[in-house]
DNA sequence: CGCCAATTTGACGAACTTCAAGGGTTGTGG
DNA sequence: CCACAACCCTTGAAGTTCGTCAAATTGGCG
């Protein structure tokens, strides 16, 4: 149909029918540069976006401007589900490197809905991990150390990438700059900075232009204290995961 | 049809028929001492709870033991919607104080989605507020000081109550410990002592006997920089609110 | 009273922030 | 081709926030 990565991106989760429905439903691609605002806070919407390529971030700003990022989506991702119930966001969205997007309206998947109740439970289902996901964010936010909290924050990413094909035991992209991990981890930029380091010392990992680089797998697991039952992996991944991890 | 305080607390969202609707599938209250498991992580579950009366907390523990708490729920939520479509959760929840809870079995929520779509969708969106909720909590942890952070999460409590008439502008019931807190804002116990120490010497609020005491509403939110937007209030309250903070 | 849980206080050290400066890379225009 | 700007990464030094350990205090409740 184009010759965009993923189409869509949940072959555990929708037969094969229910895809192409998801599919026809979305709207042609639309690039976006690095660094562009994608929804902002308040605007009324009447779609969402079906992330087909490249990485986008969740984000609020404190009284100063000083960014906090709230999530992070990667190829493959419903990023706007909130939106369809809501019909607005309380937060803003970037684009992190280049990204591609498919927009579905909302009228499209009102008629899904009625044609098939079962692919709005799924849809539902889908915000129900990302709530999950945030849950861990804010577990890893308020319990983890500095150290820890790097290390499981590449975990979930190395995961959640993993699951979608994209990451491998020795690395994967990961498009973000230090004071963007700052925002994420809840630090600032000079300490992340000096985390990467002891990272990167302890034959761990590295975040090099735009890719994390793992030198030891379990090691990253074991000093991020990382569970990964939060991310609902479906069984298949699961599998593969359990057995990369042993 | 029975003596507690709240059957169904979303009047703005529901309308007579729905809230009906919703009241009939709920099995029989069950009380719940203080402090006592009410789900555990990882059991399968078939059924979802509407929290009648008393407060539950959601939380998740490190390789220390050590908990988080993610998420609190007050009388009048449903606070289990991820049940439904998952099977399961990934953490655990209690009771904070004594609570009383009605559960409605999936099978009846699947019959009730069958029955009216609307009202299905409906549920969704109180689950993507929540998610609102939990990523205002990352903003929390990630980007505010000790002293805002506790004052934010009070403002939080604040209005989430009032929207279901359980708070005045001088104060609100909130059954938790120093201990308790200092888990919700990601801050030691004895931190949290001497930041509470800070409000109350501030003349802002103090939080005693599962009670906080608001001295000064406007600075409460003012120090806690405390934006509401995320909590997606019904028109009607919003009003009441903009007049109160005004 | 005596016990228990919760709160409070002190002292010290660790984690983290801020300010500041320097260096590397890339892209751009003269 | 070089100069320059912009951005990112790195490092140092000093100060603040926060955690840990420990002990004392308070207030219910049997």
């Amino acid at each position: 149909m184009d010759d965009f990565p993923l189409d869509i991106a949940y072959p555990d989760l929708f037969d094969d029918e229910e895809a192409a429905l998801l599919s026809r439903a979305q709207l042609p691609p639309q690039r976006f540069r690095p660094r562009k605002r994608i929804v902002r806070a308040g605007d009324l919407l009447n779609q969402s976006a079906y992330l087909v390529d490249g990485f986008l971030c969740r984000y609020a700003s404190d009284r100063l401007g000083r960014r906090q990022i709230v999530g992070l989506q990667i190829p493959g991702d419903y990023t706007d589900l909130p939106a369809y119930a809501l019909g607005q966001l309380e937060h803003d969205i970037d684009s992190l490197g280049p990204a591609v997007i498919r927009m579905t309206p909302h009228a499209e998947l009102d008629r899904i809905e009625h044609q098939r109740p079962m692919l709005s439970r799924k849809l539902w289902r889908i915000s129900l991990i990302d709530a999950a996901i945030h849950r861990y964010w804010i577990f890893r936010l308020g319990r983890l150390s500095g150290h820890t909290r790097l290390a499981n924050f590449f975990c979930e990413m190395f995961l959640r990438l993993y699951a979608r094909g994209m990451a491998e035991p020795g690395g994967y992209p990961l498009p973000l700059t230090q004071a963007d991990l700052a925002e994420i981890v809840g630090l600032s930029s000079v300490h992340v900075n000096r985390l990467l380091g002891g990272l990167r010392n302890d034959g761990i990992c590295t975040l090099q232009d735009g890719r994390v680089e793992i030198y030891d797998l379990g090691k990253m697991f074991r000093v991020g204290e990382f569970t990964r039952d939060y991310l609902y992996l479906p069984e298949s991944v699961e599998r593969r995961v359990a057995a990369l991890l042993r």
